[in-house]
DNA sequence: CCAGAGATCCAT
DNA sequence: TGGATCTCTGGC
C-alpha cells in the first residue's frame, strides 16, 4: 500500500516544543534545489525551549537575531555559527514564545548526513532561508511519509555544545534515532573493539 | 567602537 | 586538541 506524504502544517508546529522534537524524528525533510528534490529522513533533532532556557539563543531576549523565534510557528530559524556553518531550525509554540527545534542529522538514500553544519552545507541552506514558511511546499518543507516509530526506537540524550547553560545543559532535549546511532566512521573502530 | 564567544567541523 | 572565520551581543 502506498503510503501517505503529508507537509507538516503550522498546526503541528504549534505545540510544545519537546513533544514536537521528539515527533520529527523519522519524518522527512525535503528539499528542492534547481528543481531537484532531496528527501531526508530526520535522524537527530534538539528542543530550544522560550526564554528561560539559558541553551536557547532567546534566553538573550528578543534580538534581531531571535526575533523569528517569537514570531509564527511553522517558520525557519536559520543562523551562522563559528563563521562558517549554518544550522536549520523550524520554530514552534504560539507566537510571542520564543522556541525552535535544530536539524541536527538525516538520512538521505541511506546516507547519514550527521550534524547541523553538513546538513545544511548538503542541502543548500542559508541564511536567505531564514524566516521562510515551512509549511508552503516549495523550496523547503517537513513531511510525514506515514512511517511510525517502534516503541523505543528513538534516544533522548542531553544537548551538544551548550555547557555554558548549566542545568539546562543537562536537559534530555537532543532527541535521536537509536538505529542511525553509530556514525558511518566509527564502525569499524567499534569492531575491531575499540 | 571593540572584544569575546559561539546550538560546528575537520585535520593533526 | 586547536584552528578556521564572521556575526551577534554586551560593555564601555
Amino acid at each position: 500500500m502506498k503510503s501517505k506524504r503529508k507537509i507538516l502544517s503550522r498546526d503541528y508546529f504549534n505545540r510544545p516544543t519537546v513533544r514536537v522534537a521528539r515527533s520529527l524524528i523519522g519524518k522527512y525533510l525535503v528539499r528542492v534545489i534547481d528543481g531537484r528534490t532531496l528527501a531526508g529522513k530526520i535522524i537527530e533533532v534538539e528542543a530550544y525551549v522560550g526564554s528561560e532556557d539559558r541553551a536557547c539563543h532567546a534566553s538573550k531576549g528578543r534580538t534581531k537575531r531571535t526575533e523569528v523565534m517569537f514570531g509564527s510557528p511553522g517558520v525557519a530559524y536559520v543562523y551562522l555559527i563559528y563563521g562558517m556553518y549554518h544550522c536549520l531550525n523550524v520554530v514552534t509554540e504560539r507566537e510571542e514564545f520564543p522556541a525552535a527545534v535544530l536539524i541536527r542529522a538525516i538520512d538521505i538514500d541511506g546516507e547519514l548526513i550527521d550534524g547541523p553544519g553538513r546538513l545544511c552545507r548538503t542541502l543548500q541552506i542559508d541564511r536567505a532561508l531564514n524566516q521562510v514558511d515551512l509549511t508552503t511546499g516549495e523550496f523547503i518543507w517537513f513531511e510525514d511519509r506515514g512511517a511510525a516509530m517502534k516503541r523505543g526506537a528513538v534516544g533522548t540524550h542531553h544537548r551538544i555544545g551548550v555547557d555554558y547553560a548549566g542545568q539546562w545543559a543537562k536537559k534530555p532535549w537532543r532527541f535521536r534515532l537509536r538505529t542511525a546511532t553509530v556514525p558511518t566512521r566509527a564502525r569499524h573502530r567499534i569492531k575491531g573493539g575499540v
